[in-house]
Order: structure tokens, then C-alpha cells, then sequence
DNA sequence: CAGGATCCTGTAGGATACTG
DNA sequence: CAGTATCCTACAGGATCCTG
């Protein structure tokens, strides 16, 4: 117990910080598998809105998880794709993926 | 793009529920690290009140994440331990410490 | 110390419809 | 396709006070 508690808690909570939403994680973890279109991410992610996505797709834009590009052609085409900084999740979203393997049965109960 | 999004996705939000809110995490975190009383548990997480600590430690009771030992002393003594089922958290835990710790000066911007 | 009981509010997020 | 605009509400979570 002689470690630092406070500091501890304090990177922890910035992370929570940082990931917390519904969505947000989900997200991430799409557009890191190769998702690129609006539809596709969407379609990847059952569950979430157009209204959802886009919010989190404008805020990950705001905050270089992603770069948003535009093609002029027509049909306009518009990519997604993750930063450098938004693959600095994979380790936290890789831990994730494995705990709920581990334990899907446990979850599953009670649900 | 050949892996299955779907399992994957599925394993990640079943974490996500069971670790969502803005308590669970510091409170797994805080008993974790050798915190035992309430009143211990509270004052080394700054910011939540008696109330959400005291429904965070129900549920993680019922869910198995924390041991509630009643000892008949004057005063009665309560202690809170984590199980090894909640030390399963660990890897995630770190992997957020570790993420929050280098990334601080990108987040502290913002807020 | 270890909580329980109340009251209250913001906002995350859902539903739905529409646009260029 | 790639979103925006509205409207709406449940519920997470804060503040406070109280009790054995």
C-alpha cells in the first residue's frame, strides 16, 4: 500500500473519462477492424443510432480519434479512418474482448 | 476483415455492461489495491458520495466481485474483500492506468 | 463507523422523420 | 449514401439528512 493511490486513480479516471459512453468503445473498435463508411460502421454496430454515430464520429473527429475525408464524386464519398492515437486503445479494447469471452457465461445469467 | 465482428462485439459490450457507470471501475480499482473498510474505500476515492459506494459494494456483492465479512465487535467491524473473480479486472485496469498515464497532457486540455 | 431514505436534476441516449 | 433536426424521458448520479 505504499503506492501512489491518488495518481493511480487519477490516470484511471481520465481514461473513464476519455472511453465513457455507450458507444464510444464500440465505435473505436469498428473503424480499427477496417470500417471506412458511415453505413458500414453503422451496420457493424447493431443497436446504435444515426444519431448516435454521428455524434461520436463528430466528438472522435474533435478529439483525433479519427480523420473524417471527403471525395467529390458523385455519389459524394466519405472515409473514416482511425489515427495513430485512436489504435493506442487496442490494448485496453484487446483486454476487453478477452475478459467477456472469458466470462460471457456468467454475464449471461443474469441478464 | 475475415474475423467475426459480430463475437467480438458481443464480448465487448458484455464487459462494457459489467464495468459501466462511473463508480465500478475506481471501486474495483480502490479494494483491490488493499482498501477494506467503507469509510477507507470512500476517502481513497474522491468525489463519491456514501450513497453511490454504498450501492456500488451491493451490486458487486450480488455480482460476486466483493466478500462482505460482519465482525460482532463494539464497534462492528465490516470488512470488504475482493474476490479472485474480481481480480479478473486487473489486465483491464492496468491497461487504463497505463493509457491514462500517457496520455494526460492530451486530455487535461480539454477539460 | 456503516450505511439507509429522500428528494431532485441533467443529460445520455432512444424514436422518428426529413434532407441534399 | 451521409447525415441533421426534434422531441422526449428514464435513470444515473448528486446533495442532504438521518440512524443503529
Amino acid at each position: 500500500m505504499e503506492r501512489d493511490q491518488t495518481e493511480e486513480l487519477r490516470a484511471l479516471q481520465d481514461t473513464l473519462y476519455f472511453i465513457g459512453g455507450k458507444w464510444r468503445i464500440p465505435v473505436i473498435n469498428s473503424i480499427c477492424n477496417g470500417n471506412r463508411r458511415f453505413r458500414e460502421i453503422e451496420r457493424s454496430i447493431p443497436g446504435i443510432t444515426t444519431r448516435m454515430l454521428s455524434k461520436e464520429l463528430k466528438d472522435m473527429e474533435l478529439n483525433k480519434l479519427v480523420k473524417r475525408t471527403v471525395y467529390p464524386e458523385t455519389p459524394v464519398l466519405i472515409v473514416y479512418e482511425p489515427t495513430e492515437y485512436c489504435r493506442t486503445f487496442g490494448n485496453i479494447i484487446q483486454e476487453m474482448i478477452s475478459w467477456g469471452r472469458e466470462h460471457r457465461r456468467v454475464i449471461v445469467e443474469d441478464r
